[in-house]
DNA sequence: CGATCTGTTGATATCCTTCAATTTTGGTGG
DNA sequence: CCACCAAAATTGAAGGATATCAACAGATCG
């Protein structure tokens, strides 16, 4: 089993909270959007390509997917999302969708009115610049697919998509050592990683063989992260997990007492 | 040749218009920011992985694109930079960047202090949102990539690139219909879509006998872009070229007389 | 006007896919 | 708790798309 996370703060302030630090004015409203109010089950559509989107959430509890269906029916899984992360923040901009998001595991979520999605620019400076350094880790994590999927071959891409998992559920304290719930199929491997799932077979049973990891029962644990991130090429740096930049920081420590802080 | 924008407006604010209405304020801050101070020539590195990023800046001339180099020297190109776009807006929110920008062409550059872009989020509040959306913009190609790269055959991912660059070259006025200055060598088209210039070749090749394009002098036309569309499977809802949503340009018009608007 | 980068073509190799059959796992109801 | 069913995982064999290697032709630029 997992270990829970020692503390109580909610899953997106522990991640914003690494950023920047937060006033108590912050914790406060994060505490209150941060609710979970929506409830899907596994293996449903929370948004769909061509609809427009639903109000921006927050995912409180569970995993979920970025996906885009082909005309042929192929699919390509572009994300995956874990507790913390916000859901269509970018896309309340748009009229319609242009790419799905599924439940992968039964999922909580909090829906965030667009209004303060808004406001939360003038009010919540350090939230919203924080909120602004999440969806560049997405930006970032997105560019890393791409590498992946241009210039790594099949061992390499699921070697760098279980670092990444393993690093991005130790953010947010789901991870214990070296071992996370993964509730991925091969399929679900496969259509992220632009393989077909009988290959993704052969590669895990090759790397089972290796003593590289387990992968059983939904959990995964890497037994030499060092090799499996060598195979990758695996370097952590682009998920940007280290804090702001000092000249940032000291920046939003003047803003609280900026005239149109608050 | 190609014909040169009809209004003397700067690449930018081209852009951000499209997306929501300007005031006269906004445009008087674009046009004191969309100012090239900086020139670089073909080639070169902008910005360098593992270092500070540079300053933000507006790529005002020229083509420049985003990529990453391997431990071995292979290459993944990831986005390309035209007139207008946004540089490294997000990635001041980082100590090292975790990929290199370079030029293709010879580029002109306007820097933009980090402050500003702050400031922006208080002071301009419609620029501020419609450089959300661009964003978002960019965030929504990205993940094109990926469905292509994940999904799509050579003759696929080459015939998308190019319908995304002629659209891409259209929203700035820089297309003569179908066709557009394309610098771009096989080598730089093969690290971009995950293949080899050898494959780049024949590919592009066997579409020239089909009468679907023409490439040669740095020019593209696309001969077909109905067919080549049908073969990439390209669907331009992604570029997310129209307005904005008619709720968010309501929010920004009372926003003009918002107390903290100013 | 030679040097170098870019593009082209052919032959061969390889990684991954496709197809098909079988086993294992997980969930459900009796 | 077990029987049963569907979904997921596994394995083998064969085929195909793209890579690799190599040689040459064409463009571009000082």
């Amino acid at each position: 089993m997992i270990k829970l996370p020692e503390r109580p703060r909610k899953p997106l302030a522990r991640k914003l909270e690494r950023f920047i630090p937060l006033t108590a004015h912050d914790y406060e409203a994060l505490e209150r959007l941060d609710r979970a109010d929506q409830h899907f089950k596994a293996g449903q559509d929370i948004s769909v390509e061509g609809k427009p989107p639903p109000s921006v959430f927050i995912l409180v509890e569970g995993m979920a997917f970025r996906y885009r269906t082909l005309a042929d029916g192929r699919r390509q899984i572009m994300t995956f999302l874990l507790p913390g992360d916000l859901c269509d923040l970018h896309s309340f901009l748009v009229k319609k969708m242009d790419h799905s998001v599924a439940s992968l595991t039964p999922v909580h979520l909090a829906a965030i009115p667009r209004e303060e999605i808004l406001e939360m620019g003038i009010r919540y400076p350090r939230i919203s610049v924080a909120l602004w350094w999440s969806s560049m880790q997405e930006e970032a994590m997105l560019r890393e697919r791409i590498v992946a999927l241009g210039r790594r071959n099949a061992a390499a891409r699921i070697a760098y998509i279980l670092c990444e998992l393993v690093w991005r559920n130790r953010a947010i304290g789901r991870a214990d050592h070296n071992c996370i719930d993964l509730p991925l199929t091969q399929t679900e491997l496969a259509d992220t990683l632009g393989l077909t799932p009988v290959h993704v077979t052969r590669v895990l049973q090759s790397m089972r063989r290796d003593k590289l990891l387990i992968l059983e029962h939904r959990q995964l644990t890497l037994l030499d992260i060092d090799r499996l991130a060598c195979v990758a090429q695996f370097n952590k740096d682009y998920l940007h997990l280290g804090a702001a930049p000092e000249e940032i920081r000291r920046y939003f420590d003047q803003a609280t007492n900026h005239p149109s802080g608050y």
